[in-house]
This record gives structure tokens, sequence and C-alpha cells, in this order.
DNA sequence: TTGCTAAGCGGAGGGGCCTCCGGTACGTTG
DNA sequence: CAACGTACCGGAGGCCCCTCCGCTTAGCAA
């Protein structure tokens, strides 16, 4: 309902959460199963406190990658802009599951997050980017008609879940690679 | 390594080996965040019994689906004896599908077991039974040559996480159209 | 400055997970 | 039947999650 993430007014209440945020990158970076207790008491808060600020472990770990998120997001028609919409599609795919190789642990809690909420505050955007470049390849026919966008993410959605630890960057190429030809209209004619 | 799952020799732990699967199958046909100490209060035994039996709540509820599980991958050379490669294959994950909307929270489960062990004793044979279905669909011309069944089994896993209350059947019909045209050797000559 | 008040704090408490190891009793051997 | 070794039991303990609510204090108004 409220578009910016609640603005607390007071100002211990700011610095609280600021404090928490930036102990939090840290443990999140070291482990995505770093412990809330723990990092309420390094962020000199208590755990009540850091509940209040991030409601849940997600908050908290979507809040940290806010920015990450966007910029794959905002990604979306810069590349349409500049290339046919399947090549675009593609580099697009491509950086999504780039991001998940980068970010295995945090890429799961988000694919958790956005698997869980509808028309939550970051799962709509996805939709929406993938929509404008679904309708962009089936506009120009190179993509099926009538996509399901979020059809679409379902199945981008595996991509977060391959462990790049074991052969990661190939398998979701290869991934990649049968997702796209499932959408696209037509086949290689030929090879 | 041990193909049977460990048989306990001593008559007392048989028992309540059989005592806390009976009440954790109806623990978690209740509920699949059912408490693994309630249900070891229930069945009468220490929760370190029930740790000992089944190291992880996991290993639990595979135990409980054993069977289901099982009929599944039986099902794949059985379709596969009476329908051509692509019809079976379009049969089969069908199946995959109707069984995680049957079983929404086990599947969850399953999935992220399936996910996690490489070789472990359910994944191989599911992968082995992906594998006999691509194969005779390779050599019959219908799929793509050289498909690597364990990202077949990885798109397919997107089955499991549909929500079966938000229009799961027609989402699930749609996305494994999608997956299959991405398998296929050739798409239909028109329409 | 001095109240006042509600926004914000924080940690106790109830519950669950999983490990670890001293104790128990099963099955066996004589 | 007695005695024993070990396979198995069970729950205390340490840790974490998350909620709830009495207390504190920032910011404002007089």
């Amino acid at each position: 309902m409220n578009s910016l993430p609640s603005k607390p007014t007071r100002k211990d209440a700011v610095d609280n959460r600021d404090r928490i945020l930036t102990v939090a990158r840290e443990a999140f970076a070291a482990s995505t199963a770093a412990s809330l207790t723990g990092i309420a008491k390094k962020a000199g808060v208590g755990i009540g406190t850091l509940y209040r600020h991030f409601p849940t472990r997600e908050a908290l770990i979507l809040e940290l990658y806010r920015h990450d998120i966007q910029q794959l997001i905002d990604l979306a028609p810069a590349l349409l802009a500049e290339n046919p919409p399947l090549t675009a599609l593609r580099l697009w795919f491509d950086e999504v599951a780039r991001y998940g190789r980068l970010k295995y642990g945090v890429a799961e809690v988000i694919h958790a997050a956005t698997n869980a909420g509808v028309d939550d505050e970051y799962y709509g955007p996805f939709v929406a980017a993938i929509g404008v470049l679904v309708d962009a390849g089936a506009a120009e026919g190179s993509l099926k008609p009538g996509l399901d966008p979020e059809d679409v993410l379902l199945q981008l959605s595996v991509l977060w879940r391959i462990d790049p630890a074991r052969d990661g960057e190939a398998r979701a190429a290869r991934v990649l690679g049968l997702i796209i030809d499932g959408l696209r209209a037509a086949p290689p004619a030929s090879g």
C-alpha cells in the first residue's frame, strides 16, 4: 500500500534502522543463514526493534539488495531499446542467471519472497519487466503471442536454483536455451 | 551406500520406527509444518530417537511418501511402452504436475530434497526415469538429441512450486506446454 | 523549561530444531 | 537363568525464531 518503505520519523529510529542494515549487510555477506539474534546484538538493538523494522528475514534481505534488484528490472527496457526483442530477452535472462550465480544464497531468498506475495513491491515490477519483453517479442513475431509474464518468471526462477558450484554456468546456459526455445514462435529453420 | 534404509534389528527399535511413521503420517497430512517435537511426543519416544531414525525432517517425509514417488518413477517406462515418446513425456509430466498439486506441501519438501543430494536414493531414479523418456524421444526424432535429464528435471521442478490455490491447474498446463516446446526437436508444422 | 504523549524500544517467554551422551534393556552366550 | 556387551533410548541443553507488552524518550507545545 505504501510505496516507500515507511520512513520512520524519529531520529533514534532512523539510526537504529541504519545500524541494523550495516551490520546485516556484513553478516549476510558471510552467510545467508546469519542469525537475526546475532545481528540485533551486534547492532546494539533489541530483537524486537529488528523485527519492527523488518518484519521478516526476507524483508531485511530484500531491503539490502533493493538496488541490485531495481537495476535488474531497469535493464529490461534498456536492452529492448538497443536490441531486437528476442536478443533483449536472451541478454536479460543471462543477466538474471548471472546475478543468481553471484549471490546464490540471496537469490534463494528473493525467489522465496517473489513466490510468496502476488502483487508485492518486488514481484510486481519483475513481472512487469518481463511483460514488456514478451510483448515486444510477440508484436515482432519472434515470440509466441499471449505469453503470461508470470509463467515466464516461474520458469526463470529455476535459474536462481542452480548451484553455481556444480557446473552452474554451463547448466544455466543450457536451461536458458531450452526456456527460450519454448517461448519462441518458431524454431530456427534448421540445425 | 546402503540400498535399503538400514533396517534396525532390535524389536523395540522397529516398533519405535513404526510408531513414529504412523504418527507422522497423520501429523503431516494436517500440516507439513508439523513439529517434530510434537510427533516424537505423540509417538511416545524421545526426540533423540526420532532423529536417530530420520536424521532430517526431509528424510522422514520422503519415507512417508516413498511409495508415491516410486509409483511416479515406475510410470515413466510404462507410459513409454504404450505411447510414442513425446506423448509419454507429456503424460508423465502431467502426472508429476498433478501429484504436485495434490500434495503441495509435500512436493515442496521433495523438491528441496532432490535439489540437495546429487546421487541420493530419490534423485537418482527420478533422473533415470527422465533419461529413458528423453532418450526415446531423441532416438525417434521428436525431441532434441543430447538433452541432459538433470536439466529437464530442473525445469520440471517448477511444477512443484505452482500454488494450486492460484489457478494451479491451468498454469501448470501452460508452463508444461512451454517446457515441452523447448525440448522438441521441431515445432508442429503449422498452427 | 517543563510537561505530555505516543512512537519507538527491548528483552522475557514460549516454542521449535538438533546434538550429545549417560543410561537402559534387548538378545545372546554360557 | 544369569550375566554381559552393545544397540538403542531419551531428554537436557544450547541456539534460534518470533510475539507481546510494559517501559523509555524524542519531539512538540505551552
